[in-house]
DNA sequence: GGCAAGCATAAGCAAGACGTGATATAAGTC
DNA sequence: GACTTATATCACGTCTTGCTTATGCTTGCC
């Protein structure tokens, strides 16, 4: 299941929102769920194993709980997918940069704004 | 549909990667889908008019044409979920720069990578 | 007007996702 | 060992998604 798929789901993102905040056993989040969702506990368990087999989530045995922690690798990769869409939204921090370290003047912010498809991209 | 839904389909990713490089009329997105993933016009138009009415699109009417083009601000919304994840992955650029500002000889590093759940969120 | 090109829409279908209740498993408690 | 708690898995129904083929609607051109 690809990344998208995965965040595609409100309950699973929130359970990554939970899971932001540090360890948490499968119970606590059934209860979360539960309450905001509606959903019941297969459910949850069923979001959990996704998490788990798509890398977003790890799990640890602590007696008879399960300790699910935050894997961000998969969230990272979907942060580099949308990178080359940020110039979109992005003040172009690189341009700056350089006309900074030229010492020139700053010029009016006219071109620091969302690029033209003639620019160059990349 | 949630912008994460949208984006769960690779077709519907790979036509907002065609128009990151500006306007492009269907009949193009078209060729290309249907060359990388073997699909026909009519399911490119469905993905479209998808991209439309979840805001991820505009339209211009040019004679027959459709010009298709990027809107940005559902991506910006995906970004900005994304980050308050974005600590686990992203040396923590503000304390760095509180530290520069303070004149501090760089410490080891080890303290800038992932925070643990006890440390101060948001 | 007639025709072709460009695109959208309609109808139908197959596959998959997500939910439920029931049940299995495994660890803790007495 | 019996019972409870915590969690996973099974079997199944339903809704949604994404595709296809067929068709409709504009626009441009002769």
């Amino acid at each position: 299941m690809h990344a998208f798929d995965v965040l595609g789901d409100p309950a699973r993102r929130r359970i990554l929102e939970l899971l932001a905040c540090g360890e948490m056993p499968a119970g606590d989040v059934v209860r979360v769920l539960g309450e905001e969702f509606g959903i019941s506990q297969p459910a949850v368990s069923q979001h959990l194993k996704v998490l788990r087999e798509s890398g977003f989530a790890g799990v640890r045995a602590v007696g008879t709980r399960r300790l699910y922690s935050l894997d961000p690798t998969p969230l990272r990769g979907v942060d580099e997918w949308l990178d080359p869409f940020r110039r979109f939204w992005v003040p172009r921090l690189d341009a700056l940069a350089t006309e900074i370290a030229r010492g020139k003047k700053t010029r009016r912010d006219g071109d620091a704004q969302v690029p033209t498809e003639d620019e160059e991209q990349s």
